[in-house]
DNA sequence: CGGTTTTGACCTGCGC
DNA sequence: GCGCAGGTCAAAACCG
């Protein structure tokens, strides 16, 4: 599944604003929706492969970077975790958005049909994630929702009329075009405020939204990964290969869940920054909005899982640590923030990227023949693609670098609880062999085309 | 020691 | 101009 939007739309301003949404379609969402996390990891592991099989050039030939995005020139590392984790990636720019978000959204609807989701009912129940017509939803992340934003939204950007659009990071598969009726009525709502409103793609101004500063913004809705599958506290939230400090928080107006502010870590003078919040209408959603861009190539492994690797021993020692900061006066203070607050912040900086979440399921010996695979896939995909995205912004795993991988997964031996082992600790598909099993760790999403006879479970 | 997180204070944009 | 709310700063604490 791949998606490319058009944003023309958006930039009446010239100034870009968007909102990428992997959300209702996703397992998380649907298993967590309403705060409901009675779905077992195990039904949303039933998810069928997308059925869909949309040609991989047909998005990123539109050209990632068409109407200037800055992000759109390179793969959004949390896109890319998208990929992996959501199995869904967004791309902007096409001159046919409405097509592409027909098509997209369509090809959820299409997939609910077929979709074996042990899970739906109690996500149909629960309305607001799939109220409606919409069986359920296929695809863990089918669908991600690109609309505009504005650094001062009225309300979170899930909050807004979205698009959906079930995107995958290596290619569109098979658009399924449906009627706009159609895609009305299987609009994912988990994040909407109007969750009988139709899909629509509103600018800043349509949405009333004050702006505050002339800045590119590039929202992402994701689910909220169930506390369940959190190594701790609670949630696995999908991080990207940037590595990112955490400079603030604040509470938000109208929002029960604060936001947290976090910049580029991983190079010096990096303006790139994000904010990370929930969606204020589905609890289970997060929305990071991406401020600025790197002025970097992708951080190295090391200062990737530089935020990640702290806390992940406190997560062992999260009772000791939790004790003694009982005495200290912040403590106190923080304790006075909601739990979710807490899962926001470890999950904006423990998860792994989906990218490193997949290898690290199969950090075996498989690892280094597998990122070889992974490897030379993305040159075919890069010749396929061809522009769009610059030799820099490629994940250092990939970057030709022989040695990298090795310590790269080295390093993913040390992460003891893998977001995407805790997402799918059942593996994806249930392969019966294990080289469909070793394909599906690595690429469960289908991420990188596997000849068709192997695609059958995978997404 | 060098990294991150926390959090109150401060700054800034926007509406009235 | 004032007040509100969001965004950022920076010191202290935390962590390995």
């Amino acid at each position: 599944m791949f998606v490319s939007l058009h944003m023309d739309n958006y930039q009446g301003e010239g100034d870009l604003n968007d909102i990428v949404r992997a959300s209702g379609g996703g397992p998380l969402s649907c298993a967590t929706g309403h705060g409901s996390n009675t779905v077992p990891a195990s039904s949303w592991q039933q998810f069928p492969s997308d059925p869909l099989n949309f040609p991989s050039s047909a998005m990123e030939d539109h050209g990632l970077n068409a109407f200037g995005d800055p992000f759109s020139a390179m793969r959004d590392p949390l896109l890319q975790e998208l990929d992996v984790a959501a199995g869904c990636s967004a791309y902007f720019s096409s001159p046919n958005s409405t097509d592409h978000i027909i098509n997209t959204t369509s090809s959820a609807t299409v997939e609910a049909d077929t979709c074996n989701f042990s899970g739906s009912s109690t996500m149909v129940g629960q309305g607001k994630l799939f109220e409606g017509d919409m069986p359920s939803p296929c695809n863990i992340f089918s669908r991600i929702q690109i609309s505009a934003s504005s650094s001062k939204l009225p309300v979170s950007p899930c909050d807004s009329p979205m698009i959906a659009a079930c995107v995958s990071p290596r290619g569109i598969k098979a658009p399924a075009v449906l009627p706009s009726d159609m895609i009305n009525a299987n609009t994912s709502k988990s994040c909407l405020i109007d969750s009988t409103g139709p899909l629509q793609i509103s600018s800043p101004r349509n949405l009333g939204i004050k702006r505050r500063k002339s800045q590119v913004k590039k929202v992402v809705c994701i689910p909220a990964p169930a506390a369940a599958n959190s190594r701790s506290s609670g949630e696995v939230v999908p991080s990207d290969l940037w590595a990112w400090r955490k400079y603030g928080q604040k509470p938000i107006k109208g929002s029960p869940y604060p936001r947290g502010y976090y910049r580029c870590s991983s190079s010096k003078g990096c303006s790139a920054r994000k904010q990370v919040e929930r969606s204020r209408t589905d609890p289970n959603m997060l929305v990071i909005t991406y401020t600025s861009e790197h002025n970097h190539p992708w951080p190295t492994q090391r200062n990737a899982l530089a935020g990640s690797t702290r806390s992940q021993p406190s997560k062992n020692n999260n009772n000791a640590a939790a004790a003694s900061k009982i005495t200290s006066p912040r403590s106190q203070t923080q304790n006075a923030v909601s739990p979710k607050e807490e899962d926001l912040k470890e999950s904006s900086n423990d998860a792994l990227s989906p990218t490193v979440a997949a290898v690290n399921s199969t950090a075996s010996a498989s690892a280094k023949g597998e990122s070889e695979d992974m490897e030379k896939q993305l040159e075919i995909d890069d010749a396929e693609f061809g522009e769009g995205i610059p030799e820099t912004y490629r994940p250092a795993l990939m970057a030709g670098d022989s040695q990298q991988p090795e310590d790269f997964f080295a390093e993913l031996d040390e992460i003891e609880t893998d977001p995407l082992n805790l997402l799918f600790p059942q593996g994806f598909g249930g392969g019966d062999q294990d080289e469909q099993k070793e394909k599906k760790t690595m690429d469960p999403f289908g991420l990188f085309d596997w000849p068709p006879g192997n695609n059958d479970a995978s997404f």
